[in-house]
RNA sequence: GCCGAAGUGGCGGAAUGGCAGACGCUGCGGUCUCAAAAACCGUUGAGGGCAACCUCGUGUGGGUUCGACUCCCACCUUCGGCACCA
């Protein structure tokens, strides 16, 4: 760190104020605005398009131009903000943008609602956000902004969409998909949250419909997806896609049926086969009808309704006793050649695997519940060790390992995964059979993007009577949305009933043809901004190459955890996608990730307008000023942890706030005693501090330390080291250490202390490592680890005099009382232990 | 059930093998003031002692170590995610 290049401190610039009776009050808010309204003018935030040094691009997630910035913004932005600084004083070129995640339903809503026009509504809220962005104190060149909703911006959703339909990543399908009854429209799978099945949005029980709709093919993605090498992302995030992702290793085997149908299973246990006694399939399965023998036709059809008629929860509750219905039909079970009756019960799901399963009642303890209830068999075909378990008898199923038995070729072979084992065996014995192969199933879906909604992309294809679906041609772009629209919520797109919108012609042979009348998951919008920050009114190509090739990929975003499985997997796709396109040349947008945790009420709950705990942040600006907000925002604890707000913590960091601007605007008295280079010493301690904590994002021990700094300095103030070069030292560090977390109050000391604009133009200050050691250190002296006094030595004593004066210590002696000693333990720069019996 | 995070004073938290409770809030005492506020100074884990000091103390129980909030094993509790996923 203080290598050959060491910045060191250089007192030059210090002017000493003239000394004044009256100390004159930090008034933050006025001054805030001052130097806010110097920062617009004089550009010094002004993006690069070429890097000069080192880049590094910052990103935080965009809001939603909701109308007001709330807590949580404040909790999410002041943090990353400190860090843009931080990193831009350390000598990196700094991109750090923001924009508008302006499509959804929220515009929409206050149309219906009040009549408003969705996209004044949107655009107003966004002048205001911006000013009360701009009221925090934020690094951001605002001519880098990005409005999603912008038809430059969207007219690149379109464009995206089209290529991922010549990909053959975007297909349409008609299948029963997720419905939100309240926000009317279609989910994606991601967004639909819980045991409850519940909108991602407004928190309705969603339903199922039968609907054509537009989806994008992440699955094909999905291994890549699991793959997390190159980035340096939560183990919590990485944990939550791999788990959405859910990969399971296993085969699909082909059972038939008697009339010589065949029926695929997919299983994780293949070597279970020859213990399989009965076959499962979803009442929906396609096979159903045909198996179903007309004795048993009634029953069936009565099931089928009856599970039709079962919302999804009822359904999947776990803890439901398992039913099921005989189709009257059996299958070969193709390993031994036995007839295993065919049933249909609503614990086995259409949607994942085939929709079928073998069922072994002695391995899996669903099939167990079944088989027990209905009368079927349950023969052991998994011995574990030491144990004779007998199917008849047992009263659960046995999922662990042990020796395959009653198995044929298998018989003998120790049950596992692992290579040799039983499920590698059986694969191996099916595939050369012709039975079976080794198959992956993944609990990923694919991503649907159809949206009946008005505030958002239009989807970019047409529908012709004779040519069928035709993308837009790339020269039509943007398909604007049209102004002139009813916004009643009717459960289909508001498009549709635009009398003249959606009438068009076919790209293709030119005749009569009808647009997508849909819109895009606003998801869409967020998967990809990154990049156009760079270049927000490129008009060749998403974002300009050129630069991208610069400035890319993001160094550091950060963000909430609650996007883990729907923003934070969708855009990792989106960049691979990209990057298949030849758009960039990496498969992962961002290097690292940081999720802040969330700023809860004062009572320690969510903040929420019927709980009445709301703290309105543009109040306590007003009153205190952005920079205490800011440092109380980082004050409270970790970041990633969150924590409840508290008025008169709030307090503290605004008290902190003037006891800096004492520090360096109030002339001292002075006095008697005092050490400059005990001075030096703190302030070069306090640099290494505050800078390694603001690396790792340490914020709240970095305030912590320059708190202690003010508090020391306080006391000095009033000894002979006043007024010393160390003393002007120790207030210039201070206030460039104050630039990143206080970016008002350091740039108005700055200059008061004769500093030239602006303080964030200025290096991060260099410790000196010589300067933070000490000349004489105290040690802890330990009697069986227990402390019994400490000594003060100089920082070059021996162990053998460590030892020596240690022993020779009086209240140790006491301590010791005659025993004998075992031991001398002695930790240079720490302590000595002196072990007795 | 599986995966992940966390458990420390009255409160937010600090300490990642070496002085537990930094820093801040609250409370208590004081200075200033006619008074209050602000500001400043002191004090604030529990128990004992006139005192110097002593004992206990980081969810619980074990273990490793000269030494454990920190590492290991088992468990309890809370929060987040997933879940009849075959």
């Amino acid at each position: 760190m203080a290598g050959a290049n060491t910045r060191h401190l250089t007192p030059v610039n210090y002017k000493p104020l003239p000394e004044t009776n009256m100390a004159e009050r930090y008034d933050a808010v006025t001054t805030e605005k001052r130097w806010q309204q110097r920062w617009d003018e004089s550009g010094i935030y002004k993006f690069h398009s070429q890097p000069q040094g080192r880049k590094y691009y910052a990103l935080t997630m965009l809001p939603y131009p909701s109308g007001n910035l709330h807590m949580g913004h404040w909790y999410a932005y002041s943090p990353s903000d400190t860090s843009a600084r931080f990193m831009r004083m350390r000598g990196y070129d700094v991109f750090f943008p923001m924009g508008f995640d302006a499509f959804g339903l929220p515009a929409e809503n206050a149309a219906i609602k009040r009549g408003i026009n969705p996209k004044h509504w949107t655009y107003s809220n966004i002048d205001y956000m911006r000013s009360q962005l701009k009221a925090m104190g934020m690094m951001i060149d605002w001519e880098q902004q990005m409005v999603s909703c912008d038809p430059e911006y969207y007219r690149w959703n379109q464009w995206f969409f089209i290529q991922f339909y010549k990909q053959g990543l975007a297909y349409r399908t008609f299948a029963p998909v997720d419905w939100c009854p309240s926000c009317n429209t279609t989910l994606a799978r991601e967004q639909v949250k819980g045991e409850e099945r519940v909108c991602e949005r407004c928190g309705t029980p969603v339903i199922k419909k039968d609907l054509d709709q537009w989806l994008f093919r992440i699955t094909k993605y999905a291994d890549e997806l699991l793959d997390f090498s190159g980035v340096e992302w939560p183990e919590r995030i990485m944990a939550m896609q791999r788990n959405w992702i859910g990969r399971s290793e296993g085969a699909h085997v082909t059972f038939t049926t008697e009339d010589g149908d065949p029926i695929e299973v997919f299983t994780t246990r293949p070597d279970t086969l020859w213990g399989a006694t009965f076959m499962v399939l979803a009442p929906e399965h396609p096979l159903v009808e045909r198996l179903t023998t007309d004795e048993q036709r009634a029953e069936v059809e009565a099931y089928k309704l009856a599970a039709s008629r079962q919302s999804e929860i009822e359904r999947q509750a776990t803890d439901k006793e398992k039913t099921g219905v005989w189709t009257g039909s059996y299958a070969i079970n193709p390993v031994n050649g036995e007839r295993v009756p065919i049933w249909i019960a609503d614990y086995v799901l259409m949607g994942y695997g085939t929709g079928a399963i073998m069922a072994v009642p002695a391995h899996d303890q669903r099939d167990f519940e079944f088989a027990r209830k209905y009368g079927l068999p349950t023969p052991v075909v998994v011995q574990p060790e030491g144990q004779n378990l007998d199917g008849a008898t047992i009263t659960e199923a046995w999922p662990g390992g042990g020796v395959m038995v009653n198995s044929g070729p298998l018989n003998g072979i120790p049950a596992g995964k692992e290579e040799g084992e039983s499920v590698k065996a059986a694969i191996q014995w099916l595939e050369e059979h012709g039975k079976g192969r080794t198959a992956v199933t993944y609990r990923l879906r694919d991503w649907l993007i159809s949206r009946q909604r008005y505030w958002g992309t239009p989807i970019p294809m047409v529908y012709c009577q004779k040519c069928g679906e035709q993308p837009v041609p790339e020269d039509q772009l943007p398909v604007e949305l049209p102004e002139d629209v009813d916004f009643m919520p009717t459960g289909q797109s508001p498009l549709k009933l635009h009398p003249t919108w959606r009438l068009t012609t076919c790209p293709d042979c030119g005749g009569e043809a009808e647009r997508d009348t849909d819109t895009m998951d606003t998801f869409v919008d967020s998967s990809w901004y990154q990049y156009r920050y760079l270049s927000p009114h490129f008009d060749q190509a998403p974002f300009d190459p050129a630069i991208g090739e610069r400035w890319l990929p993001v160094d550091q975003y950060t963000g909430g955890a609650e996007h883990a499985v729907m923003h934070l997997l969708y855009t990792r796709f989106w960049t691979k996608v990209m990057r298949d396109l030849g758009l960039v040349s990496f498969g992962e947008p961002m290097r690292r990730l940081f999720n802040q945790g969330i700023i809860l009420g004062e009572d320690n709950e969510k903040m929420s307008k019927s709980r009445g705990n709301v703290i309105d942040p543009d109040h306590l600006v007003a009153r205190y000023g952005a920079d205490s907000v800011r440092l109380f925002m980082m004050f409270i604890g970790p970041w990633n942890q969150g924590g409840p707000w508290n008025n008169q913590g709030l307090e503290g960091t605004v008290r902190f706030v003037n006891r800096a601007w004492n520090i360096v605007t109030e002339a001292g008295k002075g006095g008697s005693g005092g050490d400059p280079q005990e001075l030096r010493r703190r302030t070069h301690r306090t640099l290494k501090k505050v800078g390694e904590d603001l690396e790792r994002f340490a914020f709240n021990t970095a305030i912590a330390a320059l708190m202690e700094y003010v508090n020391d300095l306080y006391k000095q103030r009033e000894t002979a080291v006043y007024n010393t070069e160390a003393w002007h030292e120790a207030i210039r560090a201070l206030t460039l250490m104050l630039a990143p977390l206080a970016p008002h109050l350091s740039e108005e000391l700055w200059s008061r202390i004769g500093g030239e604009y602006s303080v964030h133009l200025q290096p991060w200050p260099q410790y000196d490592e010589a300067l933070t050691i000490a000349e004489a250190i105290e040690l802890v002296v330990q009697v069986n680890g227990k402390v019994r006094d400490r000594i003060t030595v100089p920082v070059d004593t021996s162990e053998e005099q460590i030892r020596e004066t240690a022993l020779g210590n009086d209240k140790v002696q006491a301590s010791i009382d005659g025993k004998s000693i075992a031991k001398v333990v002695v930790v240079p720069g720490k302590l000595v232990n002196i072990v007795v019996r």
